[in-house]
DNA sequence: CCGCTGGTGTTGAGAGTTCAACCACCGTTA
DNA sequence: TAACGGTGGTTGAACTCTCAACACCAGCGG
């Protein structure tokens, strides 16, 4: 482990200043949400995949992967939004194991009503501060990075063959 | 509340590339320390920032300014270190109220464990996978989204000092 | 000297997350 | 049909974070 590629001072001020720009940013949107609506961020992020989708319903697994929740958090997470009458839990149609998330009317309504505030501060801190330019940018690096770590689940389940090659 | 500047299609892309790579990367460096050293980010962080000082040792609310964290959770994150042995504490001279918080020889050993996973890991994930352009485009975005930040806060003081005029 | 305001830091409770273990079920294979 | 690995999802314990309340001390004004 000799061989790390250390940041230099330029790379380090890079890494400062997106780091403090991302955590101080996601604080502050948590506790706008908190504050104004009573949910942490991770809800509203189910709240709107669930609203999204068709018949505002979704399987537990595609909700977990498109909310960008564990499968365990997920649990966690319904089970509360359950006891707050946002959403409920059928059991899915073909696969018995499976369940079925929807959001509820009411579920609907706490959306509704979290939506303003937490998009005024969405806009407030991230398209009024930056440039067209830097906006264009902002989502290619999202992309960029995003692209990065999938690639490396590949890579991991690719060397996961490799070195158990029987497996399949 | 009806006068919400809604975000565009356009903007809406924008923001879910860099909401969807935040959580998914930051999710994925403190899985990376948890991991390989036990510790979650934020205790990394606050680390790092003690090494840097002179002597290696802080003012708990300047470390809590340094670090990110609210001063609530830097009382509980110190704890945890010191359980570790990892950090100490002492009371700070000059102000009973204050206590200054001091990395040990274990705790810096534990810092430069972690560190080579840590770095190798950010390298792989933003600095391998974003061209030089994008990299200094990520530095003015981080630094205009914290000034927005703070400029808030600054704000938010001026109107409690304008709802409150004899407050001072 | 006393009270008062503000700053420093801690504490405890409640909420949310993680991790590992676990159950139940699917699809395949023998 | 029975065994078996893989998938879907939950659970409980341990841990971390947040929030509000608190204790303590500094500095300042009467």
């Amino acid at each position: 482990m000799d061989d790390v590629r250390w940041l230099s001072a330029e790379e380090q001020e890079i890494w400062r200043a997106y780091l403090s720009a991302s955590v101080a940013f996601s604080a502050h949107i948590d506790r706008q949400m908190r504050q104004d609506s009573g949910m942490p961020m991770a809800y509203y992020e189910i709240l709107v995949r669930l609203s999204e989708a068709p018949r505002r319903r979704l399987r537990m697994s595609e909700l977990a992967d498109v909310s960008l929740s564990s499968r365990s958090r997920l649990s966690h997470a319904v089970a509360a939004l359950e006891r707050n009458g946002w959403v409920e839990r059928r059991p899915a149609d073909g696969d018995r194991r499976g369940w079925v998330c929807a959001l509820t009317e009411d579920g609907y309504a706490a959306l509704a009503a979290a939506a303003p505030g937490h998009v005024t501060t969405v806009r407030e801190h991230i398209f009024d501060v930056l440039t067209p330019e830097q906006l264009a940018t902002l989502r290619d690096i999202g992309l960029a990075i995003s692209a990065g770590l999938s690639q490396e689940c590949a890579a991991a389940r690719a060397e996961d063959e490799q070195a158990d090659p029987y497996a399949g």
